[in-house]
DNA sequence: TATTATACCATGTTATCCCATAGGGGTTTA
DNA sequence: TAAACCCCTATGGGATAACATGGTATAATA
């Protein structure tokens, strides 16, 4: 299981690739070289794992259920699995993230990969400055 | 379980690197070649555990709910896990501290590791000395 | 064919590895 | 008893590898 930690800022050169920080790179399963991502449902950050976690929270869904009534796919689990996309690494570790993605993060030139353990996020510097400032008196 | 005892005072060279004192090498896990540490939230100074406590945070943090609700980012869990690094020894027992730790603790050429039993601290001289001071009257 | 995406190569900086030295403690040995 | 020895530890330096980053070439797409 990979346990993303640590705070790491890369720059996002004009072809829109990153570097994902190696030590990132390194906790993934056994010479896994891609990463699932998605826009996140309640920060403007890109919310990112590895593939075995999207399997995990596919068991959180009951498919039966979901075949027989209407309504399923605003479950968040749902709303998780339908945004994500699984993208590779280049032989340099790098990723190109969707446009979509780019925007929803506010994302220019640099990107900031904040680890959470089983999973991390990616953030604009300015916003990640934001929402660590808003959060302060709680 | 770790347990990390007495006070050592180690010389930093000018590549940053410090030994970990050999009796809080001996103390980790079978033949563990590595130790987490993170920027103090309360002191200036460097805390410090084996990377295995890492893991048991990383538990404690449901990842789901961070992904549906917001300020999740916000739980000690997530600061302490988005700060923490996982740094391995070289062959001769010594870490390198990063700058931004470094200058947190307000260490130059030499470093205090003080033991705490699971876990320890890494001081300048001098602050340890201030921080000694200050709790006198306690 | 124009445009975009993917793979490949090149570079500077930083971190990592490996070897060498010195000092201290304890133990063995004459 | 005193000296010689050995091992562990801390510390320094130079060589090597890894990483992030920029550019170029090739392939795919519309």
């Amino acid at each position: 299981m990979p346990l993303f930690t640590s705070t790491y800022t890369n720059r996002v050169d004009k072809k829109g690739r990153v570097s994902v920080p190696a030590p990132f790179r390194s906790t993934l399963p056994d010479g896994d070289q891609s990463i699932a991502v998605l826009p996140s449902l309640v920060s403007k950050a890109i919310e990112g794992f590895d593939y075995l976690y999207l399997a995990q929270i596919s068991e959180r869904l009951n498919n039966f259920d979901m075949l027989v009534s209407s309504g399923q796919t605003q479950e968040p689990a749902a709303k998780i699995l339908s945004r994500s996309i699984t993208i590779s690494f280049d032989g340099d570790g790098r990723i190109v993230l969707p446009q979509e993605f780019i925007k929803h993060a506010g994302i220019t030139d640099r990107a900031v990969f904040v680890g959470l353990g089983s999973t991390f996020q990616i953030w604009s510097p300015e916003e990640y400055a934001a929402a660590m400032t808003e959060g302060e008196g709680a």
